[in-house]
DNA sequence: ACACGCCCATGACAGTTGTCATCCCGGACC
DNA sequence: GGTCCGGGATGACAACTGTCATGGGCGTGT
């Protein structure tokens, strides 16, 4: 009786070799392989899976968003998020969103496995050092409009433009930078941006 | 009599995934598995390995540096770049440090090895996709100083930051910027940064 | 010797950005 | 009803930024 795992990663390299690293367990076998977050539910389903292994950064739903479907659509099937950055702000959004893991991919690779196994037993399984560091780390000092100006500003673009894409008066988005500029403690939008971005505020 | 194989990529759970599928070949053997650049050469000449699978996105020295090492330092031992980003500048400097392959990791799983083989074989493997953009896309139109002020610009700090840490005057600066601004068809340093950077010209 | 390109700098100018005060509107909460 | 907070806006001001002209020094080719 083994447990039967999707995968979810859009490099399709890292996919495959994540299966090929579950599929040496003998009680573990990889029902499915998806590349996006928009096809995990389906697949699920369709294979019956147990347990899903998610990664966050995904072009259409991300990671994050699919645990979220996967725990309303699916009760019983668990998830376990697997991404590149340790955020302090992403544990807790996939924690709130249903997860029941999360690891980051600096982890030793035979725990991967070990955390597929508490998480079908029913346990939470968290990166410690992750999990003391989102609980000191605070919450989201940001506001709707802010983290909407704070996004469209990641790539350096003019206030103009942002001003355009939100809808907004230019001055008004500048209202918006100051004062998230003024939370994240620095001196430029980008660099706002970015700190936010960082620590899993956006 | 197998194919001797060294891994480096400074994420552990990819490194001991992508050993596990390099494992299932039986004629492929990895002999070592390392998380920086800086430890390609001795781990390579240790173990003797034949063919080293490199990320580039490394701490300490990146995997095209690590290429250019072992190039240098054991002739006869090849080097596959496998890289999250498809950017065009990189293939061009990889192939240039000494690397015989690029791949991103995007490509299926199955490709992987067979990339071993080949550039085990004395053949040069090239993602074909980005062989031709890379062709086309041209060459790095940027001065070394122009890099300097462009990569100290990705993170959105002020100009008078960037010159203290350049030990530059900020007027020089933001001529370089200008300059960079120009040749990225870009209106703001940040925009140019992101550019450069996503055509590998950093 | 000369031209060329890169490095480094200064000064001036217009345009953009960050800050602040001030306003209006609509919920939510006491 | 009053208070607080978020969304949206305007106007003014100082600081910063992007552009351009102009200068000098240094090394590489022809």
């Amino acid at each position: 009786m083994t447990i039967r795992v999707l995968l979810a990663d859009d490099q399709a390299l890292v996919r495959g070799a994540l299966a090929a690293l579950l599929g040496m367990e003998p009680d573990i076998e990889v029902v499915a392989e998806v590349g996006s977050g928009d096809e995990v539910v389906a697949a699920a389903r369709r294979t019956g899976a147990e347990v899903c292994v998610l990664d966050i950064e995904m072009p259409g739903m991300d990671g994050i968003a699919a645990a979220g479907e996967v725990a309303r659509e699916l009760p019983g099937v668990r998830s376990v998020i697997v991404t590149t950055f340790g955020r302090p702000g992403y544990v807790r959004r996939a924690l709130d969103a249903g997860a029941s893991g999360f690891l980051v991919k600096d982890t030793p690779a035979t725990e991967l496995a070990e955390a597929v196994r508490r998480v079908h037993a029913g346990l939470r399984v968290v990166d410690p050092a992750l999990a003391t560091e989102s609980l000191f780390g605070g919450d989201n000092p940001l506001t709707d409009r802010e983290r909407d100006v704070l996004r469209a500003a990641l790539d350096g673009s003019p206030v103009s433009t942002i001003a355009g894409s939100l809808h907004l008066s230019p001055g008004t988005v500048r209202n918006y930078l100051s004062s998230a500029i003024g939370k994240t403690a620095t001196s430029t939008r980008v660099e706002a941006a970015r700190v936010a971005q960082q620590r899993g505020w956006l």
